[in-house]
RNA sequence: GCUCUCGUAGUUCAACGGAUAGAACACGGGCUUGCGGAGCCCGCGAUGUAGGUUCGAUUCCUGCCGAGAGCACCA
């Protein structure tokens, strides 16, 4: 049973001698440990209710309680909490499962036996991969990892825009150009620019529309068909490439133009019931449910990217079998989703109620240094490498060997850290300065941190001994990461890791420093305890974060 | 216009309705023989505004001010 249960019973039964029954306790890790290691306000909750003076409560709860066998003391703080401090025997009890486990320190059976399909880093094939692409990877491989970390069985997904009007612009002025098989990845984004700036004349947009209706019917004998076969291969390798790069893997691609085809079968099948005519296209009336109108299949007879989705739902119910199906998509998307999910409650009601859009916010620069060629949205390839020639140089500055493969995990480090660090749906201001300082609030500051408490265990070479840890600000925080990877997993928010893996860094170089680790005495096994167990720290929750830490750097 | 986000130190971000609002960067001052100074210690400094709910509000509700986004055939 864990800590935390133990306590919140060990309250219950206290209560009940009082004839107070509550079914549900509440327990904090307070901010501050001086404030114990776990914190409940059940008796301000309580008194308020019965009208009784809120300490003397909390002190005749805490006189019946009676204390398991990892609680030290229990005290009455501030306006009536119960603050429990644990024993040595608990840390004892924590820390050594990290040493004896250290790949599954900081696991849980939270999610054991929940299926949950996610979907994320789903590109738009012909336009190029960028910055926006990177913090939806950032934030979906990480919940991937988290969930799977907390024992759920997680298939990931993505979507690719294979069809499109914009894509169709793109095949349009690669023809204008004269290429037929001659190109490369580099020349699709330049030719979906120029095939947009095209579409404002009138003559080419019927141009356009044509090579359109052409690639939706898959008129296979076409150049434009040709050039558009080879322009989705070679966006396809490139999207596997990159995020391959980045450390995602997927199941299974579901490709727009399928669920074009399907969404679009089931809008017609509902129309006129939930879907109706309008000007030669159908539309669903969102307005009636406080949301807005939109069109779900043009009057070309194309579905949108509305159809899209709900097609892509029937997709996923048939292919996966899932408890909940979880969709990574950008803040400004958020309506249209609503949108989606209406009209998908209204099809199905199972649609709605397995399927859950997650919005992280949008990544801005703060200052215009990379921006890509075309002068756009810099490209995700850009950035990584601008913060890898920041890693190289600094390695150089410091006279550490120059190592290609290091540099690309600290680069991955740097940016993946500056996305995960804020709140999901929060704009990302990404600062190329502050992301390639490595100082502070930094993931190559976590990566120093782990590489020099590599660098102390590696001169050790005695066996290592949890008996006698020090109950420090270090031991402390090493006992709540599974509380803080759970509290992630179930609120969809992996800053909360970001945030506590720099906590604990923080407070092991204070400690390094203050402290010599290897210093011969008694103590010296235990504080190596304390020391790996900090290295295994903060390894699972970089891996949780979607990177990793090099042995040294 | 309708709808939705968001306003916290100079800047970028934290804070599950709780205790003295916590970091990092920047700025000022320190850390020599000690395991990696990409580090550590000290200092300076913030909840847009007016109300409401609550024992308790950065957090919930309302108005105002300010910033951003979505709103019919792009995704």
């Amino acid at each position: 049973m864990k800590i935390q249960d133990e306590i919140k019973d060990s309250i219950k039964e206290a209560l009940k001698k009082l004839n107070i029954d509550v079914d549900f306790i509440h327990l904090e890790a307070p901010a501050d440990i001086s404030f114990g290691d776990y914190s409940s306000n059940v008796a301000m909750v309580i008194a308020k209710r019965e009208g009784k003076n809120v300490r003397e409560f909390a002190q005749q709860i805490r006189d019946l309680i009676i204390p398991g066998k990892y609680i030290e003391k229990i005290e009455v703080a501030g306006p009536g909490f119960l603050n429990f401090f644990l024993n040595k025997k608990a840390f004892i009890k924590i820390i050594k499962s990290a040493v004896q486990e250290p790949e599954n320190f900081g696991k849980s059976d939270l999610f054991t036996g929940r299926n949950i399909l996610v979907e994320h880093s789903s590109p738009n094939l012909f336009k190029p991969f960028h910055i926006g692409h990177l913090v939806n990877n950032s934030y979906g491989e990480a919940v991937v990892r988290t969930l799977s970390f907390l024992g759920a069985n997680v298939s990931a997904v993505s979507f690719p825009s294979d069809i499109s009007p914009g894509i169709a612009k793109a095949v349009w002025a690669l023809i204008k150009q004269g290429k037929k098989q001659d190109f490369g990845i580099k020349d699709l984004g330049e030719a979906y620019v120029l095939g947009v700036r095209a579409y404002e004349d009138l003559e080419i947009k019927s141009e356009i529309d044509k090579i359109n209706e052409s690639l939706y019917n898959k008129n296979k004998n076409s150049l434009e068909w040709k050039i558009y076969k080879k322009g989705r291969e070679l966006s396809l390798r490139y999207f596997l490439d990159i995020t391959d790069r980045l450390g995602s893997k997927f199941d299974e691609l579901l490709f727009e133009s399928e669920a074009e085809k399907l969404g679009k079968q089931i809008v017609k099948e509902n129309t006129p019931a939930i879907f109706e005519k309008s000007d030669n296209a159908i539309i669903f009336r969102g307005s009636e449910y406080g949301l807005y109108d939109n069109v779900f299949v043009n009057s070309q007879g194309f579905g949108t990217y509305l159809t899209k989705d709900i097609g892509l739902i029937k997709m996923k119910f048939d292919k996966f079998n899932f408890d909940k199906s979880i969709t990574i998509t950008d803040i400004e998307q958020k309506q249209h989703f609503e949108l989606v999910k209406k009209s998908a409650e209204l099809i199905n009601k199972e649609w709605a109620e397995k399927s859950e859009y997650l919005q992280h916010g949008r990544l801005s620069l703060s200052t215009g240094k990379i921006s890509s060629r075309d002068g756009g949205v810099p490209l995700a390839e850009e950035l990584i490498d601008n913060v890898k020639k920041e890693a190289i140089n600094r390695m150089n500055e410091n006279g550490y060997q120059k190592d290609d493969k290091i540099a690309e995990q600290i680069a991955l480090a740097a940016f993946k850290y500056a996305i995960l660090r804020v709140g999901m749906g929060k704009n990302i201001v990404f600062d190329l300065e502050a992301s390639t300082s490595f100082e502070g609030d930094s993931g190559p500051y976590l990566q120093y941190t782990y590489a020099r408490a590599k660098s102390i265990l590696k001169k050790y070479n005695s066996d290592i001994d949890t008996s006698d840890i020090p109950i420090n600000n270090v031991a402390k925080l090493l006992v709540k990461f599974g509380d803080v990877v759970e509290r992630a997993g179930t609120e969809f928010a992996p800053h909360k890791i970001t945030n506590y893996l720099t906590q604990l860094a923080g407070e092991f170089n204070s400690w390094y420093a203050s402290e010599k680790i290897m210093d011969g005495s008694n103590d010296e096994r235990a504080k190596i305890a304390l020391t790996y167990a900090v290295s295994v720290t903060l390894k699972n929750g970089a891996k949780l974060l979607g990177f990793n830490m090099p042995e040294h750097m």
